[in-house]
DNA sequence: TAGATTGTTAATCGATTAACAATC
DNA sequence: TAGATTGTTAATCGATTAACAATC
C-alpha cells in the first residue's frame, strides 16, 4: 500500500536511529534534531531527514524530532510492534550467545526454540529452551508461529538448516555460518557474516614501511 | 605505492572471494571464471572482474583465474599473508565464540590475548587463553605486538574499551556492541552489529493481508 | 520577529552493469 | 580457427549531500 520502494541501506540504518532513540528517551531528552543525531551515528544529518521522510512526515519545522514518538513510527515501520517469534538452529556458542541477548525481548523479536542435531546438545537447556531435535523443525515452526529463522551452524551445514527452514514455512533468515545461501526468492535472507568484517580490517592496517 | 583508492565496498566482498576460492581449492577446483564466482556469490561477473582489476591483472582471458594464484594475491592485498595478533575483550558468550572461532587461524588473524574486567571471570581459560584483567591490556599489548582489537562487552561499556584499545595503541577495532564507538582517525573501526540485521529483517516480512 | 530545523528538490558523487576489443 | 573470458571503457543506475523555501 504505502510502499514505495525503499533501499535496503535505508531500512538498515532504522535500527540505528531506533537504538539511539531508546538511549534518548531512557535519558528523559524529549526532542531531537536531524544534526544531533547525525553528530552521534556518524551520518549525515540530511540523509537522516531524507530517511524517515520516505515513511511520512514525522518532524517538526524549527525543532526536530519527538523521540517518542519517533520510536512508535520506526517500530511500526519494522513492524517491531507486534511479537516476531523466532527459531534458532545450532547450540554451539554463537547461538547461545544469540539467544541470551535479551535485548530481542524489547524490541518483541524472540527466539522461541533452539534446534541442533547433535545428539549431545539435544535435550540441554539454553535460556530456558530445551533443544530440540531437527526432526521437530517443521511441526514447531508450525504450532508456534515462528515466522523467522537463524542459523549458526558450521558453514558446511548451513544449506541444509536452510532447506529446512524454507520447507517449514520460514519467512526470513539471519545467517551467521560464512557461506552465502540460496534460498526461494520469497524468503529473505540476511548474511551476518563477522568473519567477512574481520578479514577486511587488516587490509586498512598501515604497512611498517609505507605511508599512504 | 600502489594504492589508488579502494572503495570499501570492494574491500569487503575480497574475504568472500577467498572463502570460496579456498572451497574451490579444497574440491581441486584449479581454474575459475567470473562468471562461476558470480554464480555462486550472487554477484555480477563485470563487478567481480572489476573488483579484481583494481589490484593487477590476475586472470587469464579466454580461460579465467587461476585457484591457487588468485587466492595467494588476495591473501596478500588483505595483508593476510603475515601474522596478525588481536586481542579480545568481553569474556561472555560472544567473546568466547569468536575466540572458539580457529578460522581465522589459518587465515593467520590470530586471538593472542582475552580480556574482562568481571573479577569473577578473570583468571577462568578460554580456547586454552587466561583471561587477563583490563589493566594488563596496554602492557600486553606492546608486549605480543597485538595490532587489532575486538569488542564483545556490553554497550554501556563498549566505549571505555575502545579508549583503552586506542591508548594502547591498537591499528583496528571490530566492535560487536551495539553503540557507535568514537576513536581517533588513525583507527580502523567496523561494526559488527547482528542486532541491526535481525531487526532489519522484520520489515521484509509480508504483512497478512498485504501484498506488496 | 529571529533562529532553528524540517521536508524536498537539485546537484554531486560513486558504484554497478553492459558492452566489447583484446587475446588465450 | 572458433569459443571463451578477461580487462576496461562507457552507460546506467542509485545513493548521498547540498541547498533552500516553508514554517514552527
Amino acid at each position: 500500500m504505502k510502499t514505495p520502494k525503499i533501499s535496503e541501506a535505508v531500512v538498515r540504518r532504522l535500527p540505528v536511529y531506533l537504538r539511539f532513540l531508546n538511549e534518548l528517551k531512557a535519558n528523559e531528552v524529549l526532542t531531537v534534531s536531524s544534526q544531533d543525531l547525525g553528530q552521534k551515528l556518524d551520518l549525515n544529518p540530511a540523509q537522516i531527514r531524507k530517511d524517515l521522510a520516505h515513511f511520512g512526515e514525522f518532524g517538526r519545522k524549527g525543532i526536530g524530532y519527538d523521540v517518542s514518538y519517533l520510536i512508535e513510527k520506526i517500530r511500526a515501520i519494522l513492524k517491531l510492534d507486534r511479537v516476531m517469534n523466532v527459531a534458532l538452529v545450532g547450540a554451539g556458542n554463537l547461538g547461545r550467545a544469540l539467544s541470551n541477548y535479551n535485548a530481542y525481548l524489547k524490541d518483541n523479536m524472540k527466539i522461541v526454540a533452539i534446534f541442533d542435531n547433535v545428539p549431545s546438545k539435544v535435550g540441554e537447556t539454553v535460556n530456558n529452551l530445551q533443544v530440540q531435535p531437527m526432526s521437530e523443525l517443521a511441526s514447531t515452526v508450525k504450532n508456534r508461529e515462528i515466522r523467522i529463522g537463524i542459523i549458526t551452524v558450521p558453514a558446511a551445514e548451513a544449506q541444509n538448516v536452510a532447506d529446512s527452514f524454507a520447507a517449514a514455512g520460514i519467512e526470513a533468515i539471519l545467517n551467521f555460518a560464512p557461506v552465502i545461501l540460496k534460498v526461494p526468492s520469497h524468503i529473505r535472507i540476511h548474511h551476518a557474516d563477522f568473519t567477512t568484517d574481520l578479514l577486511s580490517l587488516a587490509y586498512y592496517i598501515e604497512e611498517e614501511e609505507e605511508h599512504e
